[in-house]
DNA sequence: CTAATTAGTCAACAAGCGTTGACAAAAGGA
DNA sequence: TCCTTTTGTCAACGCTTGTTGACTAATTAG
């Protein structure tokens, strides 16, 4: 009985199904909104299989809302692009093709879910501290961190979460220029 | 039988108990995970009685979801201290004696209730914005005010709602500089 | 083909929710 | 004092939630 990777095709349909389904829901109305049984009609399958194979709602929670920011080597960038660079990256991680589904389903619980509070502070202190460390100084790694956060979380929060329409309506090109500079300022530590 | 603001006491301090008690709750753990019945615990009354004076959970949320920026008036404000005039602003009410209570409880249900999130917007449209049309020229109005409105809010979710503990020990100073340096370059859309 | 394993169905559970209405206590004016 | 209005109490309602276990159907192995 080898659980490799082979047979690749049994009913992992169904556990497939039902993860879209919880990601979908979770990142339109967060953790306490969705149901165990909007997930199950979403993907069309009885409610208890989703306990079945999940185990609990939470832990179904938990395993979708796992992302990696997959940040670039700021050590290899222009000093002076490192700005437009991360706020070009935060955009295709939301935007677009390859966007990673556990950003919005992490921004809308975190206010009202310990755990998915949790997790960002863990992406936070795990992925951008060590990366804006190769940004700037080895000085102030913490606040300089915590004012890029800042304006990158406040972007996604009216953009993607909250929808305010000025912002839904701005354009890639002007956030890149004038997000980009805060960034670029935040990122290297320069006045 | 006169409904004005004589007779200053009766129990109108069970309704003023269940407004904190809300509040507190609402601001705490949002609209979702907030019970009636929590409420009434805290303010140490019958969960009926939350139900009678104010109709449903809805409407004493509603109540209690109401906030006014005091935005000043940013034609009398000296041109080049624009943003950290915005800034200071934005600390104090959030923070020192004068805070709103609407405001982290906004920040906090607005992920999940449509409610709560079209409050926010209203205020943007109805506040923000004819704000920062007095801080620059007519052009790009909403343009300005949703980057001005993406870092400030970013910065409020991450401090008081998401509590980065960065964030959390950014001291006023450090905000007013680095935060109002940002926030000028977005209201009067120089560069 | 038969037997065993896997996948899916169904009804129900205990607990919690917002909300209601019938009733008792307290307060205040006549 | 009695009577009316205000305040508060209590139990219960109908509904939804996450979760469970017994059962059937489908698939696979020998």
């Amino acid at each position: 009985m080898p659980r490799e990777s082979k047979k690749p095709t049994k009913s992992d349909r169904t556990r497939a199904a039902i993860v879209t389904a919880a990601q979908k829901l979770f990142a339109e109305q967060g953790y306490e909104r969705t149901t165990v049984r909007d997930i199950a009609a979403l993907a069309e399958i009885d409610p208890a299989l989703v306990i079945r194979y999940f185990g609990s709602k939470d832990e179904l929670f938990a395993r979708v809302a796992v992302f990696d920011l997959k940040l670039p080597d700021l050590g290899k960038v222009d000093r002076s692009k490192i700005g437009e660079n991360l706020v070009r990256h935060f955009l295709s991680m939301w935007e677009g093709e390859n966007a990673i589904g556990g950003m919005p389903i992490m921004l809308r619980s975190a206010t009202s879910n310990e755990v998915a509070a949790n997790k960002l502070r863990e992406v936070f202190s795990g992925q951008v501290m060590p990366a804006l460390a190769r940004a700037g100084g080895r000085e102030n790694v913490a606040e300089r961190a915590g004012l890029v956060s800042s304006q990158l979380l406040g972007l996604a929060f009216c953009r993607y979460v909250l929808k305010l329409p000025p912002v839904v309506n701005l354009s890639r090109e002007v956030i890149i220029r004038a997000v980009g500079k805060t960034i670029q300022r935040y990122a290297t530590g320069e006045d």
